[in-house]
DNA sequence: CGTCGCATCAACCGATCGTCTGATGCCCAC
DNA sequence: GTGGGCATCAGACGATCGGTTGATGCGACG
């Protein structure tokens, strides 16, 4: 190799940024930068410019999904390796869209995250796969694909407080109709039939919790 | 100090795991094994008989309360600090009853790791600021502090899926009034008035999912 | 300019839910 | 041996929910 691939690590969580630029460092990768939230983690790729940013997705402050964003908006040309523990729908998704280069899990063996991040500065994009299984699957279904609208996802809040319809319908200044309607909404794109229900696969998907 | 404190690691996250390694080595503590199950942890504990076993809880197969729960069951003195990603309610009194010496989370600063490895080896109780805050609230409020019996978290998975009393009531072969007092029981212990509210706290209480 | 998704509303009806009161049997702990 | 927690059951009532049908206004996209 002529020149090492120059990295940045943001992880919120110390020993896992450990453990990962640990990995690294013994594979030959130069990590140049490491970060604990999203803020720097930005500040980071624009000061150092690495070819590569693995990037834990839940941190506190700006987000994973808000630091992609942000980098394809810069129209950088960074490859983004989305490192994370979890691999529930909106997460996958959120992160996919806003333009991630890769998605791998935690609990990738050693050696898949190193081929990881070479691909990632390669420009190809690498899935664990679990997650490749998850898209896929929501590919082939087109059931179960919509995401909810920002009204329904308050009302979906409210409901997994407890609140009644009629609540509801007060809390946000609409009519117990409309509450009901967005509610059947709500059902059809989750695939359900009663609020309960709803509740629990809003926490299987991440949109809750 | 005399002779080095013995330690063995057990998490499977591999990046997790050689950053829990390599943060111990390199503070001086001799790491003499490593699992990534919890069948793994307790052979390399009976065969190596280290002072300390850093502990994730969410394990593929024997996860780490029934670790634990085994070696009190041994009369191990092996001190065991739970270092895991999550603070839900149901994982920390787990832990903590099935004997664990310390609860840290995997968000804690380097040294607070550290000394919370040293702690461990001295018998001493080590828990997060998170955690604590979480248990002292918990002995504070008397309310919400109950847990579900088995038969009512099995009436709460069939509600969370979307399942009617009736239909609850046929699946378990009981009445369906007897479904209606477990829900009630339940809705009173986790203070909540109906069954979509219910599904969330066990969600947020880590009972389901 | 038409179309589509989103948000809003109405009225009705049967099904379901949640609460109440009250009761029995079992087993474990004190 | 007497509580107390758990699991079981009954009947009945009012409140709430979910489905249905149908309709309007608005912004976005092509």
């Amino acid at each position: 190799m002529s020149s090492p691939i120059r990295i940045v690590v943001a992880d919120d969580h110390p020993v896992v940024r450990d453990g990962v630029v640990g990995v690294l460092r013994a594979q030959g990768f130069e990590v140049v930068g490491q970060a604990g939230d999203g803020a720097q983690a930005l500040a980071l790729v624009e000061e150092l410019e690495p070819d590569v940013l693995v990037l834990d997705l839940r941190m506190p402050g700006t987000g994973g999904v808000e630091v992609i964003e942000r980098l394809r908006a810069l129209e950088s040309r960074i490859g983004v390796l989305v490192l994370t523990t979890f691999d529930t729908d909106s997460d996958v998704v959120a992160a996919i869209e806003a333009g991630a280069t890769g998605y791998l899990l935690k609990d990738a063996p050693t050696p898949d995250l190193v081929e990881a991040v070479r691909a990632t500065a390669a420009g190809e994009t690498v899935l664990s796969p679990a997650v490749a299984t998850r898209l896929a699957s929501r590919l082939r279904s087109p059931g179960p694909t919509a995401q909810l609208s920002p009204r329904e996802r308050e009302v979906l809040t409210l409901v997994a407080r407890g609140t009644t319809n009629r609540a509801i319908a007060a809390k946000l200044f609409v009519s117990e109709a409309t509450v009901k309607t967005h509610l059947g909404h709500i059902f059809d794109k989750l695939g359900v039939t009663d609020r309960a229900a709803a509740v629990a696969r809003a926490y299987d998907r991440g949109i809750l919790g």
